[in-house]
DNA sequence: ACGGGCTATGGAGCATCGCTCCATAAATGG
DNA sequence: CCATTTATGGAGCGATGCTCCATAGCCCGT
């Protein structure tokens, strides 16, 4: 019987919510954002609606799965216990969410629907985590740990969404030449704008053709812990 | 003919792209996110598809039409020229966004949704060039007003799209008990989780029960801007 | 061994969506 | 006054998320 109920765990092992998830991340990485239907699904795993609605209940239940588990991934790279400075612990969370979303083009755009109409929803939750923690191992007084880390959460989530592919095609990552004639684009177009009416503009399209996302988003985290260790001076 | 030719500037002046705009702005605010259909505009105003698209070109284009619109108006409060301290400028164009998008609840999801699809559409330049004067006016060196700006903005769109009525109901803003009822259940599901997984969450429970969001936002900006004139001290 | 009850499946189909096509009415220009 | 251009609104197409339901597979008590 043991035999028989080792099987019966997995009936046919036709259909799990897991596998559903991960079948999700497959499409999604491979067609892009607007592909993911259900009947693509059904398609991929020879089934019909019902079955998938029988464990997954809703679409955007299923975005917030997958969402879910690429961030988990990207934050569980680092170790449990925390082994350098703190300021290198956030650096290496934020940077894992940032390399997750040039990984996955779509991450960025569940990123913020997902912030937006769940704020505090799992996704959330885990990234509050990592960072609160080697927030509160920077020395910031208790009463501060909430309001801190929610800054730098904010920032990292802005920045993360901003930095999607500006690429036509939404699945692929965009190649480096494309890249860098988007961004020529961009600042001759910012170079036209009307001078009174953007000044700043016009006066930053150089450096915003030249700049680095990757490198300008750590500057940024380097930022916010100035001020944060400005504000609260280690003892 | 002087009158005709002013008659036919507006032909009889049933649809332009800025009534539909407008209309579109006035459905979001009063029914919600998901209630924007070609066809309820077709019934407000009393026409049909064909109609519609032939000012609008595209259902995404007409959401980033009515965003830019809020947006320019919530920013357009500031006067042109800056009177207070540049802080002062930098916490009165966060707060006026922070206060449209309390005030139109669909606000967040579209500002986040375009900064991933169109990092430098017309409503990201329209911020950056509200933000970047008072950061130039900061001292901040030519060669950093690009990425300070950046990071400031960053921060102002990951905290304001993350501030939304956590409310069942899309379109109403939800009252002030609603919200107390929300932070309370919120809170107690914090304390109840695994205290292996999530120590951090668990330790901040209270204090996000008790925040302010607003109060909150202005702390994050200060937070950041303590960064800046940190690395940038004023001369 | 076997049959009732629960779990899970996949297909048919519904309501609704964004959008296109097109006949045509209104304005314009020669 | 007519030909041309501009603008309109309705019919309808393809596709979507999702529901409903007949039924097949599995578990368990007898």
């Amino acid at each position: 019987m043991a035999v028989r109920t080792r099987q019966s765990q997995r009936r046919r092992q036709v259909l799990t919510r897991e596998r559903i998830v991960e079948t999700a991340v497959e499409l999604l990485d491979a067609v892009g954002q607007g592909a993911l239907t259900v009947r693509a699904l059904t398609g991929r795993l020879a089934t019909g609606p019902g079955a998938i609605y029988w464990h997954i209940g809703n679409m955007d239940e299923l975005l917030e799965a997958a969402t879910d588990a690429v961030v988990a991934t990207a934050l569980a790279t680092r170790p449990a216990q925390p082994v350098g400075a703190p300021q290198d612990e956030i650096r290496a969370a934020a940077l894992g969410l940032f390399d997750a979303v040039t990984e996955h083009p779509w991450l960025a755009a569940q990123l913020a629907v997902q912030l937006t109409r769940n704020p505090w929803g799992p996704v959330t939750l885990r990234i509050f985590e990592s960072i609160g923690r080697p927030v509160r191992a920077l020395g910031v007084p208790q009463g501060d740990w909430f309001t801190t880390t929610s800054t730098l959460v904010h920032y990292i989530l802005g920045a993360t969404t901003q930095t999607s592919q500006a690429s036509g095609d939404d699945s692929v990552p965009g190649s480096e030449a494309d890249r860098a004639e988007f961004l020529d684009a961009a600042s001759r177009a910012w170079q036209d704008l009307d001078p009174d009416d953007y000044p700043f503009i016009r006066a930053i399209a150089d450096q915003m053709r030249e700049h680095d996302d990757r490198e300008q988003f750590l500057t940024g985290i380097d930022l916010v812990l100035t001020g944060i260790t400005t504000l609260h001076p280690p003892t």
